[in-house]
DNA sequence: AGAGTGAGTGTAAGCGCTTACACTTGATTC
DNA sequence: GAATCAAGTGTAAGCGCTTACACTCACTCT
């Protein structure tokens, strides 16, 4: 009964329901094609047998795998959780799977990433923002594999995508915040390097800021990436200078979290002493106290386009369209009237 | 040039570098075992060409895929951020890659997604708690594929694991929390249904409260899954318990942040007006106003371990460890002295 | 000089599936 | 009643790798 009996293959499954391995495939895949009778049969083998399909071996002979790859820059913290949930849920629902990895920030991990996730045989790929080699771009193209970039907003290329306009988004937020009187602004920003994003956004405040009449070049600008220490090192940082800022800007959500947290420790209260503000909206932007004031982005939205779009293209309805999302600012506590 | 010639394979490298395609596969494989001329020339026509190997054709003949997969409950928030990522980087050490699903808290949906790893070739698994069928441990062994607990303490059980006593690290909580004077606990527990971590927590509160002579079954409740929302809304419901608990003790760190916030909203002052404790010392619990009084889990190390522990018993050399981890409690300004 | 050795290489048999194609039926059409 | 057809099934050729085994050839050792 408990021998450790090997592991049951489609062949096992034929022989023993006393049919050819290719109705039991077709069982398996195009159920249409088999007879009710035969079908019945062979299933209750499959489940007797607790026989489960190898995978490797299908794909290979398949050629396909109904699988999605997605490379997200990190999971440490949840700027892509909930859009990439609702990524998978929509992949989910149309039978297919996803595979994640993330690149830590590094395009040669994300490159990587990519030819591991080909070699893997994903239909598709998901990337996030535009800035990477042309080589990566050339590499796909060449081996025909669709690829969808999200949380990205393509001013020239044309490429399959969805997003928002990273600089747009952020200058709204600098006009808001210069129009409520906030002249010494400062900066907390994420590494711009291979950052679409990061670069978009500090674009933004300097935009803003000149077409204001002042001088962009004179905005104090931190450059860290995206923890929450960085974030509290660099508002200390940012503190020490004389005059203090009124304002701080800061690249993300975690960013802030780090500000506001550095903030209370050094006894300074937002946003009577100094306003912070983030990007994002994250779920900790309502939890933090005071609540932060951000770019709110659709990132559950975001995620299920992606996911439809790139289904089109996979089963090719579709040669990739490009979508642009609007955001908006929540403005709560963490900003306030000079 | 750009001609869309197909994918090359294993057979157009050995061709091109006028070798067998055994030779080709040591270049990569087992290097030593080919002479540093011939290497050196495979090698080139590899670059040359753009090959790389296809996963599932390797799986397929190979056996084993350098793969561990792993099943957490949510990657919506951090609670598993950490350790996974400990883990993984620990196995991209010893040249094995990740593969990770979320199975939503749903054993049914986690039973589906072990299957998948399983038919995808996985060398060995990572999995959360102990709290499933025997039918899914059985089927495991069945297949003879290793399996590590994480996050999980057996009591009696004999299965590779390593984790800490959720009761035990609860109760000491609640001992330190009871001697700081408070009588009137309430608490915001996960679902206990399927999550053997949740259950132990809230034993540990009731022991501990049994120990100090009250009746444990005299303490309000909450039972709510992990989301901020519902921890502010189980707060709400507490408060209005009359007369009001002098502390909330919640199932987890995120629970926490959501009756903070709500405490906030509501106008209490925390700790003055009641104390609030967490579960877990992620990255929030220290972001949070006021910081919060929490166990401390140590998460990355606990990746670490599982990392390797797991690498051996894939590799043959051990057959599954059990290892308790000691937990700490984070003293902070969320509790205070009655 | 002949046997023995070991390093380097090639041959070819699968791994477990899918699917094009061929075949067998019984029903339908004229 | 012969011709046509569709539905259901089987046969077998791969998919792109790894690896056991066989082989070659230059050395080393008696």
């Amino acid at each position: 009964m408990t021998t450790p009996r090997s592991i049951p293959t489609l062949d096992d499954v034929a022989r023993v329901a006393g049919v050819s391995t290719a109705t039991v495939s077709r069982c398996l895949n195009e159920e249409q094609k088999v007879s009710a009778k035969t079908r019945e049969r062979v299933m209750k083998v499959i489940n007797e047998l607790g026989y489960t399909p190898n995978f490797n071996a299908r794909a290979m002979a398949a050629k396909r795998t109904n699988t999605i790859g997605a490379i997200i820059p990190t999971m440490e913290n949840a700027i892509f959780a909930r859009g990439l949930q609702a990524f998978q849920e929509t992949l989910y629902a149309s039978g297919y799977n996803l595979l994640v990895s993330s690149s830590a920030y590094q395009p040669q991990l994300e490159a990587e990433q990519i030819r591991a996730l080909v070699a893997r045989g994903a239909d598709g790929l998901l990337l996030i923002g535009y800035a990477r080699g042309q080589e990566v771009y050339d590499y796909l193209e060449r081996r025909g594999i669709p690829t969808m970039l999200a949380w990205a907003s393509l001013p020239d290329r044309d490429h399959a995508s969805v997003g928002f306009d990273n600089c747009a988004a952020m200058r709204m937020l600098a006009d808001r915040v210069l129009s409520m009187g906030h002249i010494r602004i400062a900066v907390i920003s994420g590494i711009i390097q291979g950052n679409d994003r990061a670069e978009g956004r500090l674009r933004g405040i300097k935009e803003s800021v000149a077409a204001h009449g002042h001088d962009p070049d004179q905005i104090p600008v931190i450059e860290t990436s995206y923890e929450i220490e960085n974030g509290a090192a660099a508002f200390e940082t940012l503190m020490q200078i004389d005059p203090k800022p009124t304002v701080v800007m800061c690249g993300n959500d975690v960013l802030a979290a780090g500000a506001i947290s550095k903030a209370h420790e050094l006894g300074l209260r937002i946003p009577d002493d100094v306003s912070i503000t983030g990007f994002d909206d994250i779920e900790l932007a309502s939890i933090l106290q005071p609540q932060l004031t951000t770019v709110h982005v659709p990132h559950r939205e975001m995620g299920c386009i992606a996911a439809k779009e790139l289904i089109d293209m996979v089963e090719g309805r579709s040669t990739g369209a490009k979508q642009e999302l609007a955001v908006s600012i929540s403005m709560r506590g963490s900003l306030r009237q000079i």
